[in-house]
DNA sequence: CCGCCGATCTTT
DNA sequence: AAGATCGGCGGG
């Protein structure tokens, strides 16, 4: 592993574009990240502090955390920061290395193939991951969810830009994205 | 308990 | 622009 996912996760997440994620279903790139603070960031789930569905936030770094949102969908997060500090940076889109076929039966209805996985709902469904991979070890290669982290990005190809989606602290430039890149999500 | 609403996506 | 769909969390 080349970066250290006990720095902040303001640091971790633009140091996060380029690795892969390997799922059930597939695996791709990260070309997309928003990093959330422990519990002084009011748009992150740690901010109310250890709560069952937060607990692998406050875990080591490395740790996945996934939560359930809008009755439908899943959201994959590595843990960052020191244990206990409840930060974590949202996996918001990946470019797969290959379109697999189990992807393709996950999300059946897509269009063009950048939707497969542009962004976090999508991505979780179409690799297959859900709240039954919560708190796994995303270094450990036995993990049916894992990262691997390669070389980093060239700053020159990061864009950074306020979190989407929140209703609070929204000033703070916390996502980074790659620049061109056809599967970054799109604005609603 | 009860009610609100969310780190989203699809359809209209 | 609104609907789908449900669990987590706060308030009473």
């Amino acid at each position: 592993m080349s970066i250290d996912l006990s720095l902040h996760s303001s640091s971790v997440g633009p140091a996060l574009l380029g690795a892969v994620v390997h799922g059930p279903n597939g695996s791709g790139r990260i070309v997309e990240v928003e990093a959330y603070g422990g519990t002084e960031d009011a748009a992150s789930h740690a901010c109310r502090g250890v709560t069952p569905r937060t607990e692998p936030m406050f875990g080591p770094p490395g740790v996945l955390y996934v939560y359930f949102i809008y009755g439908m969908y899943h959201c994959a997060n590595v843990v960052t920061g020191p244990a206990g500090d409840g930060q974590a940076v949202l996996i918001r889109a990946i470019e797969p290395n290959e379109v697999t076929e189990a992807m393709r039966t996950a999300r059946p209805t897509i269009r063009r193939d950048e939707d497969l996985t542009n962004g976090p709902g999508k991505l979780c469904a179409a690799l297959g991951i859900d709240r039954s991979h919560d708190g796994l070890n995303l270094l450990h290669t036995d993990s049916s969810v894992r990262l691997v982290i390669d070389e980093p990005v060239a700053p020159a190809e990061i864009e950074t830009s306020t979190r989407i989606g929140i209703s609070v602290a929204q000033e703070r430039p916390w996502r980074w994205y790659l620049r061109d890149n056809a599967w970054v999500s799109k604005p609603r």
